[in-house]
RNA sequence: GUCCCCAUCGUCUAGUGGCCUAGGACAUCGGCCUCUCACGCCGAAAACGGGGGUUCGACUCCCCCUGGGGAUACCA
């Protein structure tokens, strides 16, 4: 067998989108899995649509998942002498030919072979006719002189064996009369001259299969084997693409995605290791086979991402969210954290993490930390600081201004003896307190909020609470 | 139109002829925990598209239908 050598060939026409990364994980894993090669090749012979900046952000699109690629990015444009090259040997021995027919020609062929209900739209009328009949002044294209009987058959190796009649198949065209290569014949040549040896790509790619192997076929190249992986639907069912809500992975990250968690989710849209759903980046390299993945399209569920993302985020390192969340906060805050309030930013962490969904959602939980008194207060945490509540809060001020020993286990057992000594129930004093400290009347526990905060912090922003009517 | 592919809870899936009274996860709905919110835990509801075969026995194999998707360019 071939050493496994696969390849990422997305067409520089934008951002990486959701259904890329994962034919782009998939090939990744898969090279990874077997200790081959994963390549990637930029699909940029349309010129017109081509742009360095997307180029770029692709790039950036897998760095940030964290699928690095071997060897220098191919560019397909600059390879286009050598496409160029294996259709005039293709001509030279037979396997090709020139067609002069004009647009109009084809258009009428086209009509024609749809009313007949036809599959063949071209009808080869230059396959063998004399080149001395082509008309002056035009130039034509090259195409492929495709078998007319027999079928073309592709054992796929997530599909199974997938077979055409050859009489569905027309003559394709390999070079334009612009002398340019096209799509088919440049896959072909680019595959084979990077020794490919398994083509791992969506779905949609399947029918050029046949084509493909057609050329294959013409220029005796060995097949690759192709793994046609089932498309990524949007939640109306169908395809998701660049025009049909499919978003680049750079919106995920802004919107607070862990690499991480989007990596697993995408790796188990399709693919499956019996009833596991928390899979790391290694067990994913040493489980990956393309036995494994499904042969239906799936959809694409926001939901179960987000629920991955928040397991993510609780197994994270607090050192790694401190690094995401830092800068979001100084944007947040407008200023840089001063090193203090950076010390109770990470000790917080632990406790914050358990309660967000994403990294935005963290940085908004995590803002009291940093907040320099006095503290923002919020509509509901406003509403806890009535008069009653105030009231409270000052009570629990006189019995923590109290304490020695400022810690978790001191604080809880001297608010819960106040609360006894009044006959209340522990909340009535906890939440005026997690208003006064957090602004808000949502927060991690508040004996832990307090010991974060400290003692001068946490009086302070008590006696704030009192102060302000 | 033509060709190709696909088909298990709402969604992602396990299941490769008897282990299925169809399992897990997300979402949903109850409950527990509890200083709030989460987390966690317990529980509920929820699927083999239809029809024919094959077989002692089909979610599993075959055929048809239906449904869905994809491809039909001198785009990639």
């Amino acid at each position: 067998m071939n050493p496994v050598v696969t390849r990422f060939a997305p067409s520089p026409t934008g951002y990486l989108h959701i259904g890329g990364a994962r034919t782009a994980l998939f090939n990744w894993l898969f090279a990874r899995h077997h200790g081959g090669k994963f390549l990637l090749r930029i699909e940029d012979t349309d010129r017109k649509r081509y742009s360095p900046e997307a180029v770029e952000a692709i790039y950036g699109g897998l760095k940030w998942l964290g699928l690095d690629w071997d060897e220098e990015p191919v560019s397909q444009f600059a390879g286009r002498a050598r496409h160029q090259e294996v259709a005039e040997n293709l001509l030279a021995s037979g396997g090709a030919y020139r067609c002069y027919c004009s647009p109009e020609e084809l258009t009428e062929m086209r009509e024609r072979a749809r009313e007949a209900g036809s599959a063949r739209l071209y009808d080869g009328r230059w396959r063998d006719r004399d080149p001395v009949d082509a008309p002056a002044g035009v130039d034509p294209v090259i195409r492929l002189k495709a078998p007319q009987t027999g079928e073309t058959v592709i054992e796929d190796a997530i599909q199974g064996t997938v077979r055409v009649g050859n009489d569905q198949l027309d003559d394709m065209i390999l070079v334009r009369a612009d002398g340019t290569p096209t799509y088919m014949l440049a896959v072909v040549v680019d595959d084979h001259d990077m020794a490919i040896s398994h083509v791992i790509r969506g779905d949609d790619h399947l029918t050029n299969a046949f084509r493909q192997a057609q050329i294959y076929g013409a220029l005796s190249w060995e097949l690759p084997v192709f793994a046609h992986m089932p498309l990524l639907h949007g939640s109306d069912g169908k395809k998701l693409s660049k025009r049909h809500g499919a978003l680049g992975v750079e919106t995920y990250r802004d919107d607070g995605f862990l690499s991480d968690a989007m990596n697993n989710y995408l790796l188990r849209l399709g693919w499956s290791h019996g009833s596991d759903e928390i899979i790391s980046r290694d067990e994913a390299i040493e489980w990956f086979d393309l036995d494994a993945v499904g042969r239906g399209a799936a959809q694409f569920d926001m939901d179960k991402l987000t629920s991955l993302n928040g397991h993510y985020i609780r197994h994270a390192g607090d050192a790694e969210l401190l690094e995401l969340v830092r800068p979001i906060l100084e944007k947040l805050l407008g200023h840089g954290i001063e090193i203090d309030a950076l010390a109770r930013l990470k000790s917080g962490l632990s406790g914050l993490k358990e309660r967000a969904k994403n990294i935005n959602e963290l940085s908004e939980n995590a803002l009291f930390y940093v907040h320099k008194r006095p503290l923002p207060v919020d509509d509901k945490a406003r509403k806890l600081l009535d008069e009653q509540g105030r009231r409270m809060v000052d009570i629990a001020r006189d019995e923590l201004a109290g304490i020695s020993n400022w810690s978790h286990d001191e604080l809880e057992n001297s608010i819960r003896d106040a609360a006894a000594a009044r006959d209340e129930n522990l909340g009535k004093l906890a939440q005026p307190l997690r208003a006064a400290l957090t602004g808000s009347n949502v927060s991690p526990g508040i004996f832990e909020v307090m010991e974060i905060l400290g003692r001068e912090e946490t009086l302070g922003r008590l006696e704030d609470a009192v102060s302000t009517p």
